[in-house]
DNA sequence: GACATGTCTTTCATGATTGAAAAACATAGT
DNA sequence: ACTATGTTTTTCAATCATGAAAGACATGTC
């Protein structure tokens, strides 16, 4: 019997992913219908159920589960290929993965990393789509353990302080106000810190870390965030000492198949640099402001 | 831009592997016009040259070359989603790869490896087409050097003699007349060895050690064969000691990536019960003949 | 309970992709 | 020098895959 399209395995790969036929033909500029049919004729060479339909959208079976392990794989060479296409065209793409406060800052100093006049262009990616280093959805990650993967190359980038924050004058009056991170959202220690050691009631619940900054700054109440971010706004103060269970290092880490890509390197240096120059902003040793 | 069709891919693999439009067309059911047409998109999309056209055939660039790596890395990963998908239809297909003279002991001996009864598929293939395990395109294979490849698993096999082999009752009338395999088909060191140490003249060359044997059946000089060959022929004898230096040991291998596949485990199993049962032959004890 | 909104699925005309055959061309052998 | 055989490339008709729109259906909202 005929081998099955290598077409067919891009398509149920973004079906996967999307978790339908309407989000996989967006993405793959096919209509919903093609998709649906590929799909079908796939699941009709594979001799197996890889969906589980509903009006609502498609779910993995546990089959299919296995399958897109497999072809996740193939994926990530073909990532590399494509780099390498843009790479010869001289237009590539550089893929940064960072936490909400790193991303808030390489945007605050984009110029640092990227400028018109670089060959390539940035794509920048928050964590909560947690895009993963080993399938090469990105290129260049920020991480707060040190990778084991013997795939990864990792370079040390100094200590992340974190403390409770609150507008500037408000004195006692938010006391016991925490701001948090809804539960279902909280990825990181930091974020589960007020939910677990917090002695006052929540205030507010949002469901992302970059919205404690906006209420922080309006007065709502008070917040655990990083020092750099703290410390580099005006506009706030420290509501008490650094919370030492918080720190942590940090990592950069690109993959280390990609060690010949001179974009990649490039990013990395310049993230590298941006973070050692604000060293003392992250550890939290509170600078002078000018 | 639109990504590349990773329907592309593969044939631009099957050109770069067959080395023209035409072999691939037929491999891959396609015709030459249209596979023609596909490495020109897929050039166009690369925006480099991938083959040098000839009216004789295509031929890989440099820069082909490394899009040729890369490819193959991920039709190794195509191969194994492909026999998942023969395995759920309960026929799947088990690729050998053995040299000369263990694939003759294994056709002799098929029953002891795959029957009518089996749930899958034997494709037996001669080293000379030199597959890789590396990439999948074998499932299991039989080497004389141990493997170092992290991916691959390995087991001891039993030692390889070697000596040269006359017809029988053929007396010293054969003494310098040497049969041997022509120097650019030499692959192994048993087949140099005629060419390096033998004291009389080369009488016959052929391009196929399988001819050696029935050469010297024929009467027609005598050459370098496995103990477990020339001893189990009963119109053959020894013409001198075994030759120690080309003893070796030999190891049967598999990717470990596909230990989970029962056929697998099965054809390598009783192959290696097929070794051992023969491990005597192979040494070279000479046994008593029935 | 009606309704709005989002899905997947089906239908059918359109258009892109394909294959067969012929052409153009190089190579090897006589 | 010529022919035979292999290749790639072009041409054109026909098939096949595709998309738009409509249908069917569940889910959540008012």
């Amino acid at each position: 019997m005929k081998d099955m399209s290598w077409e067919s395995y891009r398509i149920f790969l973004e079906v996967a992913r999307q978790g339908g036929l309407t989000g996989a033909a967006q993405v793959s500029g096919l209509s919903p219908a093609t998709v649906g049919r590929r799909v079908l004729q796939l699941e009709e060479a594979m001799g197996r159920p890889l969906f589980l339909r509903s009006q609502t959208g498609y779910r993995l079976t546990g089959e299919g589960k296995a399958l897109f392990e497999q072809l996740q794989a193939m994926e990530a060479i073909a990532r590399g290929v494509e780099s390498w296409r843009q790479e010869g065209q001289g237009a590539s793409t550089v893929r940064l993965m960072a936490g909400t406060w790193v991303t808030w800052l390489v945007c605050e100093n984009m110029s640092a990393i990227c400028t018109e006049r670089d060959p390539f262009r940035l794509d920048l990616s928050v964590s909560e789509r947690r895009a993963t280093l080993a399938h090469r959805e990105v290129d260049v990650g920020i991480r707060a353990v040190e990778p084991v993967e013997p795939t990864l190359i990792s370079r040390p980038a100094g200590d992340v302080a974190y403390a409770a924050y609150r507008r500037k004058n408000s004195g006692e009056t938010l006391a016991g106000r925490w701001l948090a991170v809804s539960e279902d959202d909280v990825v990181s220690a930091y974020l589960r810190w007020p939910h677990e050691r917090a002695g006052g009631v929540i205030a507010v619940l949002v469901s992302r870390p970059r919205s404690l900054l906006d209420l922080v700054r309006a007065g709502a109440g008070q917040a655990v965030l990083p020092c750099f971010v703290g410390d580099l706004d005006p506009s706030l103060e420290r509501a008490g000492d650094e919370i030492r269970e918080l720190r942590h290092q940090q990592w950069i880490v690109a993959n280390s198949e990609d060690r010949h890509r001179r974009d990649i390197r490039t990013v990395s240096d310049r993230l590298f640099r941006l973070l050692k120059s604000h060293a003392d902003l992250f550890a939290g040793k509170r600078p002078s402001r000018t």
